[in-house]
RNA sequence: GCCGGAGUGGUGGAAUGGUAGACACGCACGACUCAAAAUCGUGUCUCGCAAGGGGUGAGGGUUCAAGUCCCUCCUCCGGCACCA
């Protein structure tokens, strides 16, 4: 049949990619695009050019995407992906600087030696569609939809501190922010009053977080977005002041609001100066500010956090709830733009207002009780219940044992306690109660183990029920010494060692919560929800029944969120002009769309001017322009858009890249939408992708698009590590260049590698040993259709009918079913690496016969089309098919063939695997059962004994208990 | 601290609650060869000569049966973090 043919990958590759780009078998026709024709839209997150080029790492999910891409066109849908450039931001602006060049040149050559480095792996991009940020006709619709923000009321101007970048010279977004260092270069961000543009995105916080639900993204990447949106609930409670100025504080434990001590405001909160002269210690309040705001917010937010402030003198807010009036702080330890910039604060339920409290020495008023009832002793019905104030006395002796009273007649264990008498304070009713029942004099007080605890339960000797109010205390014994014991209650006294002193053992309902405060002694504020107490009428509430009540009774129900608006300015020449005009009369002029787009003209020097205007200020002619409204003098807006701005809606663009009357043609958008597969990295998480999704809807919101949401599915691609386990950087010399290894290896296997090296989504090391694995693979397969011969030759020597091609052998069938099965769910369900594998399987199946079928080799070839373009379509010329192995069908398998007939069955005694037997498919369970105990092993070891159980998997396994 | 994810041979990894280690790398031995490379074959979790036993981070539990489900803990990775 076909001739004997070398697998020389180089010269095959480079034939193919030019013959695919002449013949534009990729291109995505779109003049006959009707709804409901099977679409899909797979896309990869563009990149960002940079000057460093690719190393393998990076096109693995280019890889995934392609694959995906060229099985959907071969099972008939009409396929979307395209390539494009993220080009806009500070990379090819520091190029530019260093150059003294335009950055669109350093552009254009990064984006070319980024093509080639992508085309020699063979991507099925159609790249009539290619589209960059950066290009005046791309950034047009930009601007347009900022003109639609700012007319909407969502892009607005704002004169508030902001992340500022010492280094870049330029203003961030929160986003732009980790660990309080710029994302970019590391350095500590400062908070700097500047004129920014602010997007309103946290009018579509609800929006944002409700529709996640419905999305197919990985779990992980949906929670990072709810954190980030940080919806919570709470209430606003208003404490007036003795100034006239009311403090709004903002609090999601509205149910500790007779806890409140004090009241802590922002340092930078504009209530400071709304006090004015109220405050007498004015040069302390100012001083403090100052050195708040110096330092950075990564020392603020330190590690250990020292929490500082300073009381203002003269300022006392009253608390609605009990009408106390509490001193009011300012703390560095409240943030100013989140709530209303000031909290009540409770020191005996927030651990925060607890240190603070404790370095400030304030009062610390506990309104919140943890509680139980005994599951051992419960109230009973009908009897009395009497609240009681109790103690737990809790006595350590030398030796670590503790002090316990054996109730014999109620079958009791329990610590020394008993009722708080009049006048009494909680230790000395707990000497008391030790000298009573046990003897013990000499007792050294420790502490007090906390606050009280509510718990209900019957008390038998007295046959009624309590609420006891209990407070523990732990003591050290001094020394033996004992005096009568009065009680006369029938108890034994004992020293139990501390494993014996366990919620199990004893009999109070509280134990749990003095073993964990006598674990950890430190941490006295309790902040979970509970009982409340000395709380007027809304003590004995459960925490959650009160935050309603009492948020009705003094303040509101609100929402807020973490997320904060959009800072869209940024201090820097390379980056699309906001299209506005300032005019001294009319105010801030929106470019008129006609004018669309304002290109960005070309500067001699593209340095930040560092003083918050960006270096377009500098070029006048380009600057001052009439006011569009009263053609006076104007002057144009000089910050430029964050990079976010253009990646926020690319996607869209691709389905209509040449388009210069809309955005995209609402026919195509109807069709292609939405994107059907998102690859992309994890890290763009609270960013590029909250910011599409806003941004999409902000469209959808004006007729623009006509879904919700811009990606259905989304997935991650799992980074590659470089030999070391590092990641790759040129810093650790661990970069391996992709160039190297498709020109040694081949792009095929380069391809076939990164799928197959593990799951898709997970991190992995590279290891450039294991490529040869899958290049083997791939000369096998090449050199097996030199065994091919046609289908009735085979059929013939087999003696099978036609019909029932592919003449394979029973169980190499079976096999070659199974595998266009799990290949194509697999290539679904992103499992490459066990979709190649399966194929691995059937090659060495197959390696074992003499010839093989045509029509079965033709349909491995297509299986392995996705991940081996380029040798599986010189092979499909070899065997002499017509066309492209790329636009030929995708293979479907024999449903009736994907079991064997004859199946083995395990033979298992209680769960172990003891014996086999064959047996034909679809065997009855009686069968064998019977078979089962016919077996060999049975027989050997269990003969004649009846097994207690016998449970039977259908075809599987038969499982023996004796 | 909070929220996620993951721990399986020498290595990468595979396993709808039903034969743990598929597939691949590496290694060992063998075939071919004057020889080597390439290729092909056999073996390769572990203890044991064997029969047999043990084994999926640790410990418990559910089940006829657990890598898989539940609880407690340990380790590693990722995200968020003075968000009241």
């Amino acid at each position: 049949m076909a001739k004997k043919q070398v697998y020389d990958h180089g010269k095959i590759e480079k034939k193919w990619q030019k013959k695919w780009e002449t013949s534009k078998i990729y291109k995505t026709d779109d003049k006959t695009l009707k709804l409901g024709q099977k679409k899909f839209y797979v896309l990869d997150m563009f990149p960002y050019p940079s000057g460093e080029g690719l190393h393998v790492g990076h096109p693995k999910g280019y890889i995934a995407t392609d694959v995906v891409s060229r099985m959907k066109r071969m099972s008939g849908f009409k396929v979307l992906h395209p390539m494009g450039w993220d080009a806009f931001g500070l990379p090819a602006e520091q190029f530019a600087i260093k150059n003294k060049t335009n950055p669109m040149i350093g552009v254009k050559k990064t984006v070319a030696r980024f093509k080639k480095q992508v085309s020699i792996i063979g991507l099925d991009y159609d790249w009539d569609r290619e589209i960059n940020t950066t290009d005046p006709k791309y950034y047009k619709w930009t601007q347009w939809t900022f003109l639609k923000m700012l007319e909407a009321g969502l892009a607005y101007e704002s004169h508030e501190p902001i992340n500022w970048c010492p280094s870049c010279k330029t203003g961030l977004a929160n986003e732009d922010v980790e660990d309080g260092k710029c994302e970019r270069c590391g350095t500590p961000v400062e908070k700097k009053p500047l004129r920014q543009w602010v997007i309103k995105i946290t009018k579509y916080a609800d929006r944002l977080l409700n529709d996640l639900e419905a999305l197919e993204w990985p779990e992980p990447i949906k929670d990072a977005q709810r954190n980030w949106i940080g919806r919570s609930e709470g209430a606003e409670v208003t404490f007036k002041t003795n100034t006239g100025v009311d403090i709004s504080v903002f609090t999601t434990r509205v149910d500790t609001l007779f806890g409140v001590t004090y009241v802590v405001v922002a340092p930078e909160s504009k209530l400071i100066a709304e006090f004015g002269n109220n405050i007498k210690n004015q040069k302390d309040v100012a001083e403090f500010i100052k050195n708040t705001s110096k330092i950075s917010d990564i020392e603020r937010t330190a590690a250990d956090k020292p929490k500082n402030g300073l009381k203002l003198e003269g300022v006392v807010a009253i608390n609605p709830a009990n009408n106390e009036e509490v001193p009011v702080f300012i703390a560095d330890y409240v943030l100013a733009n989140y709530g209303t910039g000031a909290v009540m604060v409770v020191p005996a339920h927030d651990t925060r207002d607890y240190a603070f409290a404790k370095k400030y020495n304030l009062p610390i008023r506990e309104v919140i009780i943890p509680e139980r009832v005994d599951l051992r002793n419960p109230p009973r019905k009908g009897k009395e219940t009497v609240e009681r104030q109790n103690i737990h006395a809790i006595v350590k002796n030398k030796k670590g044992e503790f002090l316990c009273l054996k109730w014999n007649k109620f079958n009791w264990l329990t610590f020394p306690m008993g009722g708080v008498e009049k006048g009494e304070d909680v230790v000395e009713a707990a000497r008391r109660e030790v000298a009573e029942e046990t003897g013990y004099k000499n007792l050294k007080l420790v502490k007090v183990l906390g606050g009280q605890v509510r718990a209900e339960y019957f008390a038998a000797h007295k046959d009624q029920n309590r609420t006891a109010f209990t407070t523990a205390v732990l003591f050290d014994l001094i020394d033996d010494e004992q005096g009568e014991i009065t009680d006369e209650n029938d108890c034994d006294v004992l020293w139990l060692s501390k494993e014996k002193v366990t919620t199990e053992n004893m009999t109070h309902a509280e134990m749990d919560i003095w073993l964990k405060r006598l674990v950890d002694m430190n941490d006295m504020s309790f902040v979970d929800d509970g009982v409340l107490i000395n709380s007027a009428k809304f003590t004995s509430l459960k925490s959650e029944e009160a935050r309603g009540k009492i948020a009705k009774a003094y303040g509101k129900l609100v929402t807020k969120y973490k997320l904060r608006d959009w800072v869209f300015s940024r201090q820097r020449y390379w980056g699309e002009p906001i299209p506005v005009i300032h005019c001294a009369k009319c105010g801030v002029v929106p470019v008129p769309y006609k004018d669309l787009p304002v290109v960005l003209p070309k500067v001699k020097s593209y340095e930040p001017t560092g003083t918050g205007e960006s270096p377009l200020a500098n070029i006048l002619s380009w600057v001052n322009v009439k006011c569009p409204k009263c053609k006076g003098p104007g002057k144009r807006e000089t910050n430029t858009m964050p990079q976010w701005a253009g990646s926020s809606w690319y996607y869209l663009r691709y389905m209509d890249p040449k388009n210069d009357k809309a955005l995209v043609d609402p026919k195509k958008e109807a069709f292609w939408s939405p994107v059907d597969f998102y690859v992309g990295g994890a890290e763009h998480a609270a960013r590029h992708l909250i910011y599409a999704r806003f941004w999409h809807k902000f469209l959808q919101d004006i007729g623009v698009v006509k879904y919700s949401e811009p990606f259905k599915k989304l997935q991650n691609v799992g980074l590659i590590m470089g030999e070391d386990g590092r990641k790759m950087s040129k810093r650790y010399g661990n970069v391996v260049n992709p160039d190297t290894i498709v020109e040694t290896y081949g792009a095929d296997t380069l391809r076939l590698y990164e799928m197959f090296m593990g799951p898709f989504d997970q991190e992995i090391t590279w290891k450039t040993d294991n490529i040869i694995g899958v290049r083997r693979f791939l000369e096998r397969v090449w050199r097996m259709h030199e065994r091919v011969v046609d289908d009735k030759k085979t059929n013939a020597k087999k003696g099978v009918a036609k019909k029932d091609a592919p003449g394979l052998e029973n169980a190499t069938e079976i096999l070659f079913n199974q595998t266009i099965k799990k290949v194509t769910d697999d290539i679904n369900t992103l499992g490459f690496n066990t979709a190649i594998s399966q194929m691995m399987i059937l090659v060495n199946q197959l390696e074992k016969s003499e010839a093989i079928p045509k029509s079965v080799y033709l349909t491995l070839i297509k299986l392995l089309a996705p991940f081996a373009p380029h040798a599986t379509e010189e092979l499909w010329m070899l065997l002499g098919q017509k066309g492209s192995v790329h636009t030929s069908g995708w293979p479907e398998y024999d449903s009736k063939k994907l079991v064997l007939n004859t199946i083995t069955v395990m033979v298992q005694v209680n769960g172990r695997v003891r014996d086999q037997f064959s047996a034909e498919l679809g065997i009855s369970k009686e069968e064998m059962e019977k078979l089962a105990l016919d077996s060999k092993y049975i027989q050997d070891n269990f003969a004649g004994k009846t097994p207690a159980r016998v449970i039977v998997v259908p075809n599987k396994i038969v499982n023996l208990v004796y």
